[in-house]
DNA sequence: AGGCTCTTGTGAACCCATGCACAAAGTCGT
DNA sequence: ACGACTTTGTGCATGGGTTCACAAGAGCCT
């Protein structure tokens, strides 16, 4: 079955489901239901059958899925079995957050060097490491080790330091620069944009306000025609909660 | 047109191409074509000229499209030319990034409250806003304007903040902490989840290593590893420490 | 004007992803 | 043992997104 080809969809959503499981197997359940354990995801128990379908992991019917055996399936694919160099560039205020962040290191990543070539950042000491210059990286990168890069530098300088990335081994980096690397085959590039975030955000709330003010003036319609418009909102959201 | 549906993935690139505009615009230049336009986005042209006609802006065949007329198109279609409150929950290591994350102010995007509920940081003053108890939420939002909440609070109390911040009228949701939210409809959530992009690129970055060295899988871990199996996040600080 | 060159906008084919619905396969109670 | 019940795994239909390929338009040069 799936033992090579899972689709990119499927990926993203595997560490959703391992967060989830661990949450079951912390309150101590030995097996779970697809319909459970997708409500905890956040997602349709269809859908998440036929993840699991894609990696070839089995449950049993009637039952559900073995809680422990499916997190160590999951956890074994994310690479979560390996430990994971992980090293930051750009120590200003986002790669001081990164350098401290302890969702990593309960997640098999473990942070190896900070870089940043800024003379009043260097040497400083940031979450029990001290910060290096950029030429120091060949120093801390074990070209047996898989490491992956982090990118928290100015603009500018993403794609430069990207470079140099390259050029010492890394083949995964993690971009928040608003900027598109360049990278040769082979190279995983994956990037985070924090205002762009907000942008998007910002694109549903104005259409949200011009739609409630122009097209049809139905205020407070009943349930009678439910419009649950964007599939964004596929979480099943829990009515009466709040408001 | 494109007037009102606009693919979401098409959204999800808007602020990249708003992003490459504003560097042609920089560099003097008056018209771009779509080639180089999608190659200074790091996309295909094919691709950018189908997102463009959905929201039915006009280049000139022949020519090309009118910088600063798309630049502003596409702003304004983002909500750029308006102006969006942000208020930041959870003022750890993450919040302080955030806060003072430039970024934001250079896109519309105006942090007018920080929030958290820990004695030691309430009374702070970072990136000159000082840091108020979540009860003073109401006092901040103004119910006329628009405003985005960030949560950037450990997973356990995300539910819970994220309720207060709609109680309190917020319709748009940028979640860091790694946990679903349920809202009720209405309301628009992103999520951001540094350790799974971690975990995604992990994945592929083993997919890589396996694929390189045998084709037929290789057991290089059989049996149980006794792993230090932190489920959600081990060590928990204080609200608001980091994500 | 006419033809040449360039570039947009889009029809159409294709691929991936989602959701439904149900048979297969297991458990539980009697 | 057997029937009722539960839940997985998946075939299929549907829809969204991506890519190709090309006709329609716009400028330019002679």
């Amino acid at each position: 079955m799936g033992t090579v080809d899972v689709p990119e969809a499927t990926v993203a959503r595997l560490p959703q489901y391992l967060r989830a499981l661990s949450a079951f197997a912390d309150a101590g359940a030995r097996t779970v239901s697809s319909e459970a354990l997708a409500e905890a995801a956040g997602v349709g128990s269809a859908k998440l059958r036929k993840d699991l379908s894609h990696l070839g992991s089995y449950g049993t019917r009637g039952v559900g899925y073995d809680v422990e055996q499916l997190r160590r399936q999951i956890a074994d694919r994310l690479g979560q079995t390996t430990s994971w160099n992980v090293v930051i560039v750009g120590i200003g205020n986002l790669g001081h957050a990164l350098a401290g962040y302890g969702g990593f290191a309960s997640r098999g990543f473990r942070v190896v060097g900070l870089f940043d070539d800024g003379p009043q950042v260097v040497g400083e000491v940031v979450s029990g490491l001290p910060v290096r210059p950029l030429e120091e990286l060949g120093e801390v990168l074990r070209p047996g080790e898989p490491t992956i890069g982090v990118l928290a530098v100015p603009a500018e300088h993403a794609q430069g330091v990207c470079d140099r990335l390259v050029a010492a081994g890394v083949t995964s980096v993690l971009n928040f620069a608003p900027t598109v690397l360049r990278v040769p085959a082979g190279v995983d590039v994956r990037k985070v944009d924090l205002a762009s975030e907000l942008q998007i955000l910002a694109f549903h709330a104005q259409r949200k306000a011009t739609r409630a003010v122009a097209p049809l003036p139905a205020p407070a319609a009943p349930a009678a025609a439910p419009l649950p418009v964007h599939p964004l909102d596929a979480v099943r959201p829990r009515v009466g909660e709040v408001v």
